[in-house]
Order: C-alpha cells, then sequence, then structure tokens
DNA sequence: CGTCATATTGACTTTAGTCAATAGAAGTGG
DNA sequence: CCACTTCTATTGACTAAAGTCAATATGACG
C-alpha cells in the first residue's frame, strides 16, 4: 500500500507517472511491527526512513520522571521519519500503537531523489513541512486550548486525514488507542481524558464503538474545538 | 549579515566555497521592522522567505478567543519561513519581537537550489527539520513540564542558540521579551509567568539586567529544567 | 512631570492532577 | 465454554497547579 503515500506525495503537486514510479520504488524491504513495539528507538541514527503502511504509529518523547509526550500520530501513507534523513540521530522515539507494517526507504534512495528529481524533492519538502505544521497546530493545543477543544480537535484532525486517506467509514474511523496514549497526546493525565471524553459523549459529538470512534457531525465537533483544517492542506477528493 | 545562515547551514556538512556562495547570494533585498511589526500575516502567501539578519522574531497561531501561542523564536541566522517555499499560504504570523532586519530570499532561488545544488538542498532540509525538532521539543514542555521547568528550559535553549550565533556575551544575552510573551511562547499567564521568574531569580538560577537575561550555571538550570541539547544539533565552535 | 507599558501582589476560582478503589472487557490456557 | 489474568475504563475524594481579576508599583521616556 505505498500508493498511499503516492497520494499524499501528489498533494504537493501532480506527479509525473516516472516520478510516481521513483516512489513506488522506494521501499526496500517491509516490517511487521506488534503493538506497542517500537519501530526506531531515541538516539538511534537510522539508515533508512520509515513508511507507514497499515496501522498506526506515534512519535514520543520520555522524560526523565517517567511521563512521555507523543508528539506525532501516523496513520497510512505517512512517512514516519522523512527527517532521519538529514537530521540524525533522531530526537525521538517512534512505535507503533497497533500491529503494524512498515516499508523501508534507504537514505541512499532518498538521496537519488535529491539528485535527480527536483520536483520529487520538492514534495518530500512539503511532507516534512506538512508534518512541521501539525506540530505547530498541537502546540496550540497543548499551551492554549483546554482538555476537552484538545481533545476533540485531534478527532477533527483524525477525521480529516483519515477522510484523505480513504480510511473513513460512514463517519467514523478504526481508532485503538486507550486513554493513557490519549492523555499522552493531549499532555493530560488519563483520568482527565476519561472525564473529558465521557463530556464530548455527553454532547453528542462522538461515539466510541469497540476499537472505532463515530463523528456523527464533525461540523459541530469542530466548531466546540475551533478546529480549521487549513494546517492539514487537504485536497478535494 | 547573512553569514550567520552561511555557519548555521555548514552545521549539516561542510559547504564548498561555491555553494556558501550562493547561500551569501539569496538575499534579493533586506526589510527593516519596527517593534511588534508583522512580517508576515498568518494566511499569506509569501513569494519569498525570510531570513532574520538581526533583531528577534518570533511565529505565532492567534485562537478565536483572542488568545495566541507563539510557536517559535528566532535568533540571527535563522530562516524563518523556509517552509513557506512548499507550503503556502502559511498556517500562523509572523512578527517582530524587537526592531528587525529581515532578508527576503525569492522562492525562485529556493527553487534553483533544489534543482542544481542537491548538497545545499540537503542542507535546507536541515534546517527545515531542525526546526520541527524545536517545535517537538516545545511539545513536550508545553504537554508535560511544569510553568517552572518550561521557562528554565526555554533559557536553557536560548543561551545555547545565542552561543551558538555567537551572541553570548559573559553568560548572558540580550533578550527583549515582556511575561506576556513568555506566557504566549510557554502556555501560560503572564501572571504565572511573574511569579515563576521569580522563583528562578530566587533559586539563583537567572539574572535579569535591562532587556538581557543572564544564566550563571547553565548545568544548574539545565538539570533544573530537564534540558538536554540533543535536539539542537550543536556543534563544537 | 505625567503617560504608558510592564511588572508585581493579593485574593479567589478553575482546571487538571493524584491516589485509590471498583467495574468492565478482552484475551488465554485448559 | 469457563476460570483467570490483565489491561482498560470509570468513579470519588482530595490536592495542587495555574488562571483570573483587580489593585498597586515601577520604570522608561518624551
Amino acid at each position: 500500500m505505498i500508493e498511499a503515500l503516492v497520494r499524499k506525495l501528489s498533494r504537493c503537486a501532480p506527479l509525473s507517472s516516472e516520478e510516481e514510479g521513483v516512489v513506488r520504488s522506494l521501499p526496500a524491504e517491509t516490517c511487521e511491527y506488534a503493538k506497542g513495539q517500537v519501530i526506531v528507538p531515541e538516539g538511534a541514527a537510522p539508515a533508512e526512513s520509515s513508511v507507514l503502511l497499515a496501522g498506526l504509529a506515534f512519535r514520543y518523547k520520555a522524560l526523565p520522571n517517567g511521563t512521555r509526550q507523543i508528539v506525532s500520530l501516523h496513520i497510512p501513507g505517512d512517512f514516519v521519519d522523512l527527517h532521519s534523513f538529514v537530521l540524525r540521530p533522531i530526537d525521538h522515539a517512534i512505535a507503533a500503537a497497533v500491529p503494524s507494517r512498515v516499508a523501508k526507504v534507504p537514505h541512499e534512495r532518498i538521496a537519488e531523489i535529491v539528485f535527480r528529481y527536483p520536483r520529487l524533492t520538492e514534495a518530500l519538502m512539503w511532507d516534512m513541512a506538512l508534518d512541521a505544521a501539525t506540530h505547530r497546530e498541537w502546540m496550540v493545543g497543548l499551551g492554549r486550548r483546554s482538555a476537552y477543544e484538545r481533545i476533540a480537535h485531534l478527532f477533527c484532525e483524525l477525521y480529516y486525514r483519515m477522510r484523505m486517506a480513504g480510511l473513513l467509514r460512514q463517519d467514523g474511523f478504526e481508532l485503538r488507542l486507550n486513554q493513557v496514549e490519549l492523555g499522552d497526546i493531549c499532555g493530560l493525565s488519563s483520568v482527565h481524558v476519561n472525564r473529558s471524553l465521557q463530556a464530548l459523549r455527553q454532547d453528542g459529538l462522538i461515539r466510541s464503538e469497540k476499537g472505532r470512534l463515530v463523528i456523527p457531525d464533525i461540523a459541530r465537533v469542530s466548531a466546540a474545538a475551533g478546529f480549521d483544517p487549513a494546517y492539514l492542506h487537504l485536497i478535494a477528493r
């Protein structure tokens, strides 16, 4: 399912069929990871970057006091650590949130792109920039939004990203994150996540089915969260 | 003072003198901005990226409720919005914190680099990646550190960045940010910033002189903040 | 000397965290 | 399919961190 990456990169600019072929031929191998397994440990200097093909992965930084902050969440089609091509060692760990399949792209292949395919290089830069834009939106949530809004905002973001990746199924998508993990994303304790989720359900904004999150009215949740999808640079699909 | 950018980019990999020349010739013009002036408004799609030559600038996102979150702070030598080359419109505003001089680099010049100078392209990608790494460290602070630690951490980061840029003067540096701005960086109210600063001073970790911040013992502040400079990718100077 | 911005303080409120117990659900081996 | 373990969710009682509001200083500057 490297196609998801091809589609994502073509959101930067339409790719020629040659360029698409280059992207398709990037993976050297694919690896499977179990739920909770570390894909790249913090401080490692991998010789390849990972593309998530299936599952759900996140990047996090562990603190000396035993807590951690999850700094990004990745769905299929995401280049999880493209930046490790230029910035090593990496400043965070990467782990699988659920059983996941990952394609490994050797850094030499990326170097080749930078040498020979400027338009594709721009697409890679675009992907890095999109990642950073998402970081910024998360910072806003962590710094200035209430617990309720943070969680609602995260769900809105995932709703649109899942939709873009073709993973939305009648107003809902698979999401197997527990409340501790949601807390590590939103900078909250799991107890407070629990209470905020209850409030969101009470208000009819979300419905949780086993491993699935349903958002019956995305406009209402967006309003509650102060969510504006502009930073995701979506395109009509 | 485009030299600061040349030096910064060569932290990725040594640049040839030709490549250095290319960087030096990037700016098309330089602009002056007054304290508080907006350099690029949120939602704009500039045709050039800004390099800070002198002063202090920050990027921020404004929220509907009137608050804002500052998402990055820039010192001379920083490419403030390199990403606007590939990701437009920009998702945040850029403003001068103090009177500042900014060089404008037309995006065509960057495109030229991507077409003809792969090693320099990698250096630009490195700069983008470094920006994102800083975003991530800020996320950790916003999500998981106390007010006291957040402020101490910010000061540690600035200490090392200033030192790298050659702007450190006997354990201190110029820093003209008021407590409201510090609050917008750290996700705190100005009142709480005030109290945390008092605690930091009380503990002998910092000293504030008019427009200057002095850190007599960086090791002690680093310990208090849980600061590890690895994410800044410093090099020996 | 007065004005404006900024810093400081006190009193009080709110949000979110902590701790500990209980309840549910999911998965496992027999 | 059942008993059992284990993880996850939920609840209550209490604490602590940070926010709010409003008043008062302080300081830079024209």
